[in-house]
DNA sequence: ATGTCGCGTGTGACGCGA
C-alpha cells in the first residue's frame, strides 16, 4: 500500500500536474493541501475519471484539503471535532484498514504574531485529535504539510533560521509531543541524502540552491512502524514549469 | 534582495498570505 501527501498550492492551477504524477505514481491514498478551491468548484469529476474516489473539504482563497483513494473512504471527518474553525485544514478516512489524517498544519506567520497564537490552539486541538484517533485506529497515518522542521537536520541554514516559524521550540516540541503519542517519522526510518528538503520558496532561486525545509511529513503509528518499507520525497515535480513551491513525499507499507 | 507565486478584486495593478 502507498499513500502520499502533497501540498498543490491551488488545485486549480495544479490539476493537470496532479493527474499526470498519479498516473506516473499510482498510489493507493494521497492527501492534498492548499487547494484554494470553494466545494462547488471541485474537480471530482476529473479526479474519479483518474479511478479516484474522492472527498474534499475547502474554502475561497486559502486552505482546502482532499483525501483521494482507489478503495472507498470510511468514517470521513472533516476539520478537528471541538475545535471551531473557520479555515479548512484537515480530512480523515479510513481507507484498506487504515486511518488516514490529511492536513494543512497553520503556517503561523512568524512567532510574535495573532496567526502563531491561533498555531498553538490548533496544534493543542490536533494532538486531542489524534490522542482519540488512536484509541480507535491502532493503524493510523498523519500526514501533510506540517509547517513544522522538525530539527535542525530538516532546515537549509538552521542558524539563520534559528527561532524563526516553522523552527521554533513551541512548533518542535508539539512535533515531539506527536512522537510522544507513538508517531513516528516515516522519513527518518531509512537513510536519507543530507540536505533533503520538501519544500523551497519560490523566491531567491530557492530551488536551484537548493535551499528548503523539510516540513512535509508522513507520522506513522507504532502498529504500522514495522510495515514502512520505504519513504521518500518527490523532487521531481518541483522541477516543473510551473510547479508548486511542496514536493509530494510518499510513504509503502507492506 | 522585500528577489515569486496564486487569489480576489474587478479589468489592471495591488494587497494579502505563504
Amino acid at each position: 500500500m502507498k499513500l502520499a501527501t502533497w501540498n498543490v498550492n491551488s488545485l486549480n492551477v495544479r490539476l493537470p500536474q496532479m493527474l499526470d504524477w498519479l498516473t506516473a505514481n499510482p498510489v493507493d491514498v494521497l492527501v492534498l493541501q492548499e487547494t484554494k478551491l470553494t466545494d462547488d468548484k471541485f474537480p471530482a469529476a476529473e479526479i474519479e475519471a483518474a479511478g479516484y474516489q474522492v472527498h474534499w473539504f475547502g474554502q475561497k482563497t486559502y486552505n482546502g484539503v482532499a483525501l483521494l483513494s482507489r478503495s472507498a473512504a470510511s468514517d470521513v471527518i472533516k476539520n478537528l471535532p471541538g475545535f471551531d474553525d473557520p479555515q479548512a485544514r484537515v480530512i480523515a478516512g479510513t481507507v484498506d484498514g487504515v486511518r488516514c489524517i490529511g492536513a494543512y498544519f497553520p503556517n503561523g506567520q512568524a512567532p510574535d504574531s495573532d496567526k502563531f497564537v491561533y498555531k498553538m490552539a490548533w496544534l493543542e486541538a490536533l494532538q486531542r485529535f489524534v490522542a482519540a484517533e488512536l484509541q480507535t485506529h491502532e493503524k493510523l497515518v498523519l500526514m501533510g504539510d506540517f509547517n513544522i522542521a522538525p530539527t535542525d537536520a530538516d532546515v537549509y541554514d538552521p542558524i539563520a533560521w534559528a527561532g524563526q516559524i516553522h523552527c521554533t521550540p513551541q512548533e518542535r516540541a508539539h512535533f515531539q509531543a506527536l512522537q510522544a503519542q507513538g508517531l513516528c517519522d516515516a522519513f527518518r526510518l531509512f537513510e536519507q541524502a543530507p540536505k533533503s528538503w520538501s519544500w523551497w520558496d519560490y523566491r531567491n532561486l530557492a530551488f536551484r540552491k537548493n535551499q528548503g525545509l523539510r516540513i512535509d511529513h508522513i507520522l506513522v503509528s507504532q502498529a504500522l512502524k514495522n510495515e514502512v518499507r520505504a519513504c521518500v520525497i518527490d523532487k521531481l515535480p518541483r522541477k516543473n514549469e510551473r510547479p508548486s513551491d511542496h514536493a509530494p513525499v510518499i510513504i509503502e507499507l507492506a
